[in-house]
DNA sequence: GCATTGAAGGACAAAGAAAGTCAAAGACTA
DNA sequence: TAGTCTTTGACTTTCTTTGTCCTTCAATGC
């Protein structure tokens, strides 16, 4: 299993207590973990993201301290997920929010696959980009409607 | 024998813990066969096809994979609609297909939903007709094998 | 108070690790 | 022999890992 895998599923482990927030001293983190401090950033850039429903404060110093909140109501998050998309969106941005959502249990593993078979670029191979991507992003918000209904 | 016979039949074999998705890394197997990288791909693109019941995911980078996903039953209803599908389908039919699917109760109502709002001509609006046709027609084939996972 | 020092975390770029694409050449088959 | 299916390889794109240098903060000593 990928280092960045591992990492992110041991915060998410964090938050199984119930609890909205979990705070990480990314240095102990690290060590613990056997991998260098730069990749908590990455994992935390790349996985908890806004769109994903999550919040970043973070401290330096002594003392200092990474802090991730989880927003609370799963249609919520996705509602705030479909105003975010604008009118076009490429394969790539697609594919980590559907992703995203599933890691989190917004939407389900089969309501996710469902997602990904239909954003995938080689669906629009015979169409230019920037068109693929509008259709995509309309086709993207009206499942994830079509979900919390 | 051939080596993309050789390289379908060892993919094959690997489903045969029962399990309904296999895991490979290309450049392993590739070099465990003795080809080139892309023949893999040229294997699973021209036999793992969805016709045929088959879905792959893949992901790039350290740690990357291919993930190819085989329909649970063969045989079923859904799987002969998919193979009946074509190249090629409008609106209208497509809605058709999936109303009676749900009418069937082979598909939720929360899936046929889903699967109305991807294959709306709306949004298709900047593309030709028959592009759409191809396009949806693709999408609504993998939907369907999607969802039946 | 204010300057110094060490303990965090942040940003970013480069290197590495996979998979994807595409077109040309070769082999088969009707 | 035309047309299709396979094989190969060079090049591209995407994602992950690592490291170095930068910024911020708190504590400490004067």
């Amino acid at each position: 299993m990928k280092m960045s895998d591992i990492i992110a599923d041991m915060i998410l482990d964090m938050f199984d207590d119930g609890s909205s927030t979990v705070q990480i001293q990314r240095n102990d983190l690290a060590n613990q973990l056997g991998c260098v401090p730069s990749q908590i950033n990455y994992v935390i850039s790349s996985r908890f993201t806004p769109e994903a429903g999550y919040r970043i404060e973070s401290r330096r110093g002594g003392g200092g301290y990474i802090l991730i909140t989880r927003a609370e109501s799963k249609d919520n998050i996705i509602m705030s997920l479909i105003n975010s998309i604008g009118n076009s969106i490429d394969e790539r941005t697609a594919k980590a929010h559907i992703i995203n959502c599933n890691y989190q249990k917004l939407i389900s593993d089969k309501a996710a696959n469902m997602m990904l078979a239909v954003i995938s670029e080689n669906n629009f191979r015979e169409i230019p980009k920037e068109t693929a991507n509008v259709i995509r992003a309309k086709q993207l918000k009206l499942m994830l409607l079509a979900y919390i209904n």
